[in-house]
DNA sequence: ACCTGAACACCGTTCAAGT
DNA sequence: ACCTGAACACCGTTCAAGT
């Protein structure tokens, strides 16, 4: 059958097709997934350029799950912790994603919604424009790091008996992930609120 | 020459040839270190197992450089000021690096002597074990996402049509990486440190 | 011990051929 | 417009053969 009717593809449909096998093996490739949509690997072609673009659809579906609240009668610090932990929680989804966003970082697109909400919050609290965009920043590179141990092993912390008394000490409170990399993400959170708070007066 | 009478070869030799590769190509393949080495590719796995380890020895060349300072006469948060710093420049020196070590993070051998510094600091400042996880998990997210931000291209912040005034009036003070980058990453340790002070007490 | 040469399975991508 | 089949260049890895 060369040609059906109706056609049997679409980049939403590849989309998903990768990001479930990145889900299930940290990976995908073009036969992987043309195998599991039953259709033969060039097929694939008709519908995205290529790899590449096969990455970019899965961070603007990760992206598009981000939703960014309205005006709400609330502290900008408070804005900024909502929207910090609802673009974590996107990203938490599929963890084994991160790495492979990694190696082309684009803020473009849906994201952009994000990046206005903060940039009003942090310019409500008083932040240079200047001094904004580096806030901005710090807070995308701690997400982008924080999902990354999303997806890190158990045996991170491991090499114990190189470790000296206050090192171990802190290893022995350690649980497995995820538990252990939520409640880094929110220390780590709670940590940048109460700078950024000192910074703003 | 089958076999020269002095090894061609060494993992140091093949280190060096894979981050070149990298800092001048973004990435590295057998093929192309061994043509650089003059030498065939099958040969380079008489001295690794393959490229995974490859990267594994790149991490550790790059954590190596990392120089862990000894007893000091300053406060904990200035030493861990300092640690951030350095920690961060040693990926600085080769930031094209960072999207491969993503994929699998390590936290282990060289690197040890800078967390157990960490540890201690942050037990300095009177934070219980659990948050001097916390506090360095932290800082370990922070440290990575900004060393991926010094790869990024410069149009990172494109888009300019999608932003609201107060991220028009941030997007209007941006200058090129990695000046950006660097400026992006001091801000945020000093948000990171104000905030560590104030729940230190 | 260490480099070579040949071989294997696999990948991403192209493109003319079909409907 | 969209799927197929064949083809290409390339990659990572293995292994017997050489010294």
């Amino acid at each position: 059958m060369p040609r059906p009717s109706q056609p049997i593809l679409s980049t939403a449909i590849i989309t998903t097709a990768a990001l479930r096998a990145v889900d299930a093996a940290g990976d995908f490739t073009m036969p992987g997934i043309a195998e599991k949509l039953g259709v033969r690997p060039s097929s694939l072609y008709n519908h995205v350029s290529g790899r590449a673009e096969i990455i970019e659809l899965m961070r603007g579906h990760v992206m598009a799950e981000v939703s960014v609240p309205g005006e709400r009668d609330e502290r900008w610090s408070e804005t900024v912790t909502r929207l910090a932990r609802e673009y974590r929680r996107s990203y938490a989804k599929h963890p084994r994603l991160i790495p492979l966003l990694t190696s082309q970082t684009v803020r473009t697109g849906v994201a952009f919604a994000m990046y206005n909400a903060l940039a009003q919050a942090f310019s409500d609290g008083g932040f240079t424009p200047a001094d904004v965009l580096a806030a901005i920043t710090t807070l995308d590179s701690f997400v982008l790091g924080s999902a990354l141990d999303l997806a890190a092993p158990e045996e991170v912390w491991a090499q114990v008996d190189e470790a000296n008394d206050a090192m171990r000490a802190a290893l022995a409170t350690s649980v497995p992930n995820p538990a252990r990399a939520d409640t880094a993400f929110e220390f780590g959170l709670q940590t940048l609120v109460a700078g950024w708070l000192t910074q703003a007066q």
